[in-house]
DNA sequence: CAATAATAGTTTCAATTGATACCAACCCCT
DNA sequence: AGGGGTTGGTATCAATTGAAACTATTATTG
């Protein structure tokens, strides 16, 4: 029988399978070592890499939806984790930056992040590793074209 | 600075951005062609795969919640598309099959997933995919264990 | 053979999600 | 200047999700 499919080789299967599985392991560890669920997290990360940002570009760059930026982020400023400025060249956005309270936060989190990391990761070499990352990427870019 | 973290090389982060992408788009297709869900769809195909099975085995292969599982299934019987045998070894399952019409359903499903999967994947060599899916199944395996 | 534990499946409920609608501010065009 | 369309962000609502409780059946153990 030919063209026949089989779920278990069907890649868009079994890439839901493994990213569910590495996201659950991490989630759980988040949200139960600093109570951060993974939009939160992501945030705290990236604002952490550039300083200030607003909330459309984060959502660009993580591809979360705008939605899941704002909650996270109301959710970050009431905890004192995210600060807001107003953003004078545009007055309908914000600069969002890391509190004290939030680079405190991030210098614990990373450091457990790429520990998680390492753990799942550990036993593939680093051109694996290369390799898959750029096979990822080219995924990215596959699936974005043309819709 | 050692030790540092970017978010966009980190590996659990890169892989649900891609498994997203993937799936949105997959998703929408099904939805629209013909009404299914993804896990209805899952359902549909390791039944195609193995003519009689219960929900448990079904949740078991596919890693999905027994829930999901109850759900889909009920939506396909009360679509026609599913038919539930009592299952004379055990009493508290069933075993479910295709009706005439999933297989009519899935004759039609089965060859448009493969094109949507090959509109994604057709960049890559068979040498390559063969690798790629190679790694997430060790992947797989090094989020499943100790835990 | 009770009685206890485990399993298949469903229901319930609370949380997460994203589509949609909305407001305010911005941009562009004439 | 001043509409017409776009964009940043929030609020609302309906759908999806999974944890936990529950029923019915099966397995195990004393």
């Amino acid at each position: 029988m030919t063209n026949r499919l089989q779920l278990d080789r069907f890649l868009p299967y079994r890439l839901s399978i493994t990213s569910n599985l590495v996201s659950d392991r991490i989630a759980h560890a988040y949200e139960s070592m600093f109570g951060l669920t993974i939009p939160e997290w992501r945030l705290v990360a990236v604002i952490a890499e550039v300083d200030a940002i607003t909330q459309a570009e984060i959502g660009e760059r993580t591809r979360m939806d705008k939605v899941t930026v704002s909650r996270a982020a109301i959710a970050l400023v009431g905890r004192g984790l995210l600060e807001r400025a107003p953003n004078e060249s545009d007055k309908r956005s914000h600069l969002l930056s890391l509190s004290a309270a939030g680079r405190e936060l991030y210098a614990l989190v990373a450091p457990k992040a790429l520990e998680l990391e390492a753990r799942v990761f550990a036993r593939f070499t680093p051109a694996e590793l290369e390799a898959f990352t750029t096979m990822l990427r080219r995924i990215d870019a596959a699936a974005l074209e043309e819709d």
